[in-house]
DNA sequence: AGTTAGTGTTCGGCAGAGCAGAACGGCATC
DNA sequence: GATGCCGTTCTGCTCTGCCGAACACTAACT
């Protein structure tokens, strides 16, 4: 469908453009269609207030419309996880001193949907959240995959691929798997500068009463702050407190039923 | 343009669905157009992530996909007023006991963007955030009314309309330019269960730095717990940290430039 | 088991939606 | 006044995206 497409495409590239937004012939110059098709999109999607126009007289520009930050918050209440995984977050990070986030599946993806920082923490870890991450390179991420029946793990890493971003990353999905039987046996994951150099987190997964993985914690720090003889301590932590979400997680599903 | 219309309405549907989403075919009769065709654009926006299916097999469930809320998080971060806003919201609400919101302008609406509960409150005020609500009953809507010129005021009043929501709401359009003639001169606005029965809200506009209306905030309480006599006093102190709003905002605004 | 009503998905043919390109009217700057 | 570049409008051609029907399948009754 290629005027959806389009659409979305125009949604991407103003959400990539900041505040200021774009004009009319800078966004059909960066989507490659002509002014008029550009103009008519934008239209429509104004129409329903999913951009916005600057309005000054000429020269008028364009950006992403609160009907998305709607939408969005909508999609964010949806999902009972966070309100339930968030307290016991702040837990976390006041009791190791780390950042910690919640994260979901979202096919062959991890998507962050909550942080909680660390009060002391020196450094701000500004990973932007709801962005589409990859599994292969965070605790988050191979904390499901090693809770995940292992043809699924394996589709999904085909799917999304496992590129290099540091000199510590697997990329051989053989080496990958066998770590993840460790990561079962121990109940928790390690991503040791496999993301961002100098950046190691430590997660694990959160189960859905017996079901399918419903989603992982983790936390984040430097390398530095988590020495070598503190990640078992810290992995033993993180993976209580995914029990504990685990648990109240079924609680409020029962309460439901 | 059709197509991307109906890729709308599909999102708006989806958003009022619920977390458990629709099928395929409720969707369809939902929008009144062919399985066909709402197949072919739920398969676009699926592959972008504006929407999520809950795979399971045969009667698959759409639902709105996190792409949405990365978009949404994105208009939200992009608005400087919000952060500048909420520190003193905060000191607004503990110092009146009073749910505290800010709002935007959104050309003929206005959309609360953030907001602070009362501590102490009894009753939450589920309002929800991000959507387009109508200017003419409600304080913050009022407020900025009068801090625009009147044209414009007498423009969006006639763009939205100005509907009966309580029997206290103001319909007549010369009665409400008279009022705001008298916001201009208190400095707060005053919505008396004009939008919801035995609710009563108290705002002021927020104005960069001489320039047009930036938003404006509020306090929200019930009829009962805001007596007459507490109504100026609470008034001022909106107006006031309005101005401070204000000020930080054009300091903030000086060091980007 | 057989029937029925529901589901999601695919295919083809027709029509009109939406594409690009050119033309228009304003606002700058040179 | 001339020259860019802006947003917007228009027109005709073409390919997109519409619908209806057919298909594979599940689930619930009979």
């Amino acid at each position: 469908m290629q005027s959806v497409e389009r659409a979305v495409f125009v949604l991407g590239v103003l959400g990539d453009a900041g505040p200021d937004g774009l004009t009319l012939s800078e966004l059909s110059r960066a989507l490659g269609i002509s002014k008029s098709s550009a103009f008519a999109i934008l239209q429509t999607l104004l129409g329903y207030g999913f951009v916005a126009d600057s309005g000054a007289g000429m020269t008028r520009r364009y950006r992403l419309g609160l009907a998305l930050a709607r939408l969005g918050d909508l999609v964010v209440s949806q999902i009972a996880l966070r309100d339930v995984a968030l307290p016991v977050l702040r837990e976390l990070a006041t009791g190791t001193g780390l950042t910690a986030r919640v994260a979901v599946l979202d096919e062959p993806f991890v998507v962050v949907i909550g942080r909680v920082a660390a009060r002391e923490s020196a450094v701000r870890f500004a990973t932007n959240l709801f962005k589409r991450e990859l599994m292969h390179c965070s605790a988050v991420g191979k904390a499901m995959l090693a809770a995940l029946p292992e043809h699924e793990a394996r589709g999904f890493l085909l799917q999304a691929g496992m590129p290099q971003k540091t000199r510590h990353t697997v990329t051989d999905i053989e080496v990958l798997m066998r770590e993840l039987a460790d990561v079962r046996g121990k109940g928790y994951a390690i991503d040791d500068e496999e993301d961002g150099e100098g950046v190691c987190c430590i997660g694990a997964a959160i189960v859905e009463s017996g079901e399918a993985c419903a989603g992982a914690i983790s936390v984040t720090g430097l390398k530095v702050d988590i020495p070598a003889w503190r990640i078992h301590q810290i992995g033993e932590i993180v993976r209580d407190h995914a029990a504990r979400i685990s648990a109240l997680l079924a609680d409020s599903a029962a309460v439901l039923a």
